[in-house]
DNA sequence: TAGAAACCATGTAGTAACTACAGAGTCAAG
DNA sequence: CTTGACTCTGTAGTTACTACATGGTTTCTA
């Protein structure tokens, strides 16, 4: 299987599937006479492997991490529950912060439904507000 | 106000600031004779803006595309709604991805709770036949 | 008043995870 | 036989910062 194949097999672009290699996430894969790079079954799983987990939003050095477990399977796995709640701990944080955020957003947006000259506009307005009010709060604490 | 104060009252680093300056984010201030940076509260409010908007989630080009409608008062502020609407969906869109995420890694951190082998760990065997899965779902797809 | 700590300046390079070329070789189809 | 699609290498760009390296200035302390 050629490169293009595999990228289209696993759904990532070519270069990604290149950048995987020299980032040594992929191992070098054998070589056509002429240079082309010759993939196999066991790379298609691996990179899905990769991707799959990158779809969790895990960072490539944990994935990495995770690919050695699987490359020394005799090794203990008590550090794999630790990497999966750390990255579990990750996702709520983000989370929470994004209701946040949609809350703001929406509240924000409810400040100008028409349009008007953008010295009336209520969004500016309330951005303009509570950015000064944070600087005078910071201001204030010092 | 030297650079060192006006990051300080606004929460950022230094170099942070002069980030700012070089991506045109914010005017070039006076200089003291020395080539110190000066700022005055202009410089305050419109990092403070900035800041406000980042926190939001705001790209810096959409912040800056905001700065232009403060420095344009009379244009109309119909793209303004538009902006917020976009990042406002992005968020959700965000949100919505990272909640379908939480319970895959919930799922996922329940496969194993105790330490043992890591051949014998649930979560690496998951994270294997899921990935094995979707590459046999894209395989046939095609 | 000397010296050290803290501040400021510029410019460059590093981060994460790709993505996008430039320039060149190879291969299959019409 | 040429056109288009594929591959190769290497470099540079993306986002939003952050971290030096190197050198000048100010301020505090002994």
């Amino acid at each position: 299987m050629r490169i293009g194949e595999l990228a289209e097999l696993t759904g990532v672009g070519v270069e990604t599937v290149r950048y995987y290699e020299k980032s040594a996430m992929l191992s070098p894969p054998a070589r056509a006479p002429i240079g082309y790079r010759t993939y196999g079954a066991a790379h298609l799983e691996r990179l899905s492997f990769i991707r799959h987990c990158r779809a969790l939003d895990m960072p490539l050095g944990e994935v990495s991490r995770l690919l050695d477990f699987l490359d020394h399977p005799a090794s203990d796995c008590g550090d794999i529950n630790v990497l999966v709640d750390d990255q579990l701990s990750r996702v709520r944080a983000r989370l929470k912060s994004m209701r946040a955020l949609e809350k703001q957003l929406v509240a924000l947006r409810k400040q100008c439904s028409d349009t008007r000259a953008t010295i009336d506009c209520g969004i500016l307005h309330e951005l303009v507000l509570a950015a000064h009010g944070e600087a005078c709060a910071r201001v204030a604490a010092n």
